[in-house]
DNA sequence: CTGAAAGCGCTAACAT
DNA sequence: ATGTTAGCGCTTTCAG
């Protein structure tokens, strides 16, 4: 058997409830008694048991996130931003990736046993997300609902300085190769678009989906390829290079996330840089908030362009 | 208050003992008394508190898994299966990436909270690791200690297959850029490269520790390059693409885990693949068994060459 | 086959 | 500032 509150109580000569106070509200026991306490502890190894605390506070230091596919490097980013930041507020967490069941059944398993959940870029309809947020505290990443706080990154303007860079190249024939038509970064990145490029999709946001686009993107004749995102801009100069077409020189192609590969292919990819580290602490931070009776809250954070090699001056123009 | 045992008990008129009885030893209750209990759960909507239950049995039916780097694309693989697995299996995963906080620590907090860790490629020394498989049910993934179960991947085979490859091709000065050294995997592409490449290192098994590997590699005259793993190759890659050597009329390049990349970079990388999904699979299997009470338990997965462009026939070779 | 009762380890009133 | 005590919701003897 383990080491238990009792044991170590019995050890400092304190009450269990001393201990207890020791450890989670040190202003309510003398400074002395505590610190004998806390040598007892270290010595014994005690470590409380948290089902018995979270059975009492109904609270379990946990923390939830649910990402769609974490096998976009995207992903592994805001996670680790989820992770440090959750390391430092003592809490541990829980990851899933949405491929593996339903999103809904998911974050509703997980809140059985977190005290809050992120739910990054949820493809679930309104509804869902809404009953959800009211079952369990939640931030959402680059999705919006009135009421529920999240996080976004300012896909408007990064496909606004995308299409202001391709335009300055001399590119007049653009096209868009779009994400899930349910997809919140989507929707924003086609208002940055205006009606600046043609638009074609939906195409899974994956390297495959990435080179059937830009198989459709050919037949347009335009000179340039906004993809929807990286790994769809990889499939994208993928297809290209085996036929034989030549980035930037032929067609420009950019991407959208700024995932490492990206400076890593060839050519290396312009694309809008996007904060998902910084996005994965600042969600931990409104959870946190929220958790502590705050009110729901909003961030915006910004985007740059990353100019790089896969676009160029529009053929013919000088 | 969320509904608890006794709203159940008190509507289907039976004792807690009997929902208790009627929801997780089924075979202990009449058929009909079940039937009414489960009713009135559904109606009801209950759902067990975990803490409670955990208070009592010990387990918490979560599992918890710790990896060096997320951002390595080989990791997230791993991550799917055990994910996938783990769901079957009824559990929820805990994930941690050791960049974060000491391994040991990690180990340490999750042990907490889960029945069983799954560990990756872990750094520490084998009497670190002994000391938290003796504290937690552990499997170990890509390294060994007698006692624990592990999952391997056939690293030897594979480097043997790398090395025959390139001979093949005629490339007779080869070299070898390591990964870290206290690594297992790395020690077993040791074994399966015997001598027939000189070796350098150790370098960052990242796509910057590739190119300090790439730069060394230049002045050693070699006409093949096998790297740690698919991320250094990248690196290697992208150095000798800087300095303008040609891959593979100047230069051979191998990596090693098969990453997503390693189709889609320039040339495509020759490499050998990994079984990391069901890895992760076999990992939460040997896992479950051993929470079952089974022994510890040894598992070796095969590795395979696959050969793409990043290899050729080596200069002046005919 | 079912019920009563005793805790699991801890926190939070309530006393002192 | 510290001790006593009553549970949190559940499983599990032990009786019947």
């Amino acid at each position: 058997m383990a080491v238990t509150i009792r044991d170590v109580a019995r050890q400092a000569r304190v009450s269990v409830s001393t201990v207890s106070r020791a450890l989670s509200a040190p202003g309510l026991v003398k400074e002395a008694t505590r610190q004998r306490v806390l040598e007892v502890v270290r010595g014994l190894g005690y470590e409380p048991n948290r089902a018995a605390r979270s059975l009492i506070t109904g609270r379990t230091g946990n923390l939830g996130i649910v990402v769609p596919d974490l096998e976009n490097p995207f992903y592994p980013a805001v996670l680790r931003g989820v992770q440090s930041r959750a390391h430092e507020a003592g809490c541990a967490v829980f990851f899933c990736d949405s491929r593996v069941a339903a999103e809904d059944a998911l974050v509703r398993t997980m809140a059985a046993q977190v005290d809050g959940v992120v739910l990054c870029a949820s493809l679930l309809d309104d509804d869902q997300v809404a009953e959800l947020a009211d079952t369990t505290p939640m931030v959402l990443l680059n999705r919006t609902l009135p009421g529920v706080s999240s996080v976004l990154m300012d896909s408007a303007s990064g496909m606004a300085q995308v299409v202001e860079h391709l335009a300055e190249l001399g590119h007049t024939d653009r096209v868009y190769l779009g994400g899930p038509e349910q997809s919140w970064s989507h929707r924003r990145r086609l208002v940055g678009l205006a009606d600046r490029a043609r638009r074609l999709g939906p195409f899974e946001p994956t390297f495959d989906g990435g080179v059937e686009g830009a198989r459709q993107a050919l037949s347009t004749g335009a000179t340039a390829i906004i993809a929807y995102n990286d790994l769809m801009a990889l499939g994208v100069l993928s297809h290209l290079s085996t036929r034989g077409i030549r980035v930037p020189e032929d067609i420009s192609v950019t991407g959208f996330d700024n995932i490492l590969y990206a400076a890593m292919c060839h050519p290396p990819l312009t694309t809008v840089a996007m904060p998902t580290e910084e996005a994965g602490r600042v969600a931990v931070d409104l959870l946190v908030d929220r958790l502590a009776g705050g009110p729901a809250e909003c961030r915006e954070l910004p985007t740059r362009l990353v100019p790089r090699a896969s676009t160029g001056k529009a053929p013919m123009f000088s």
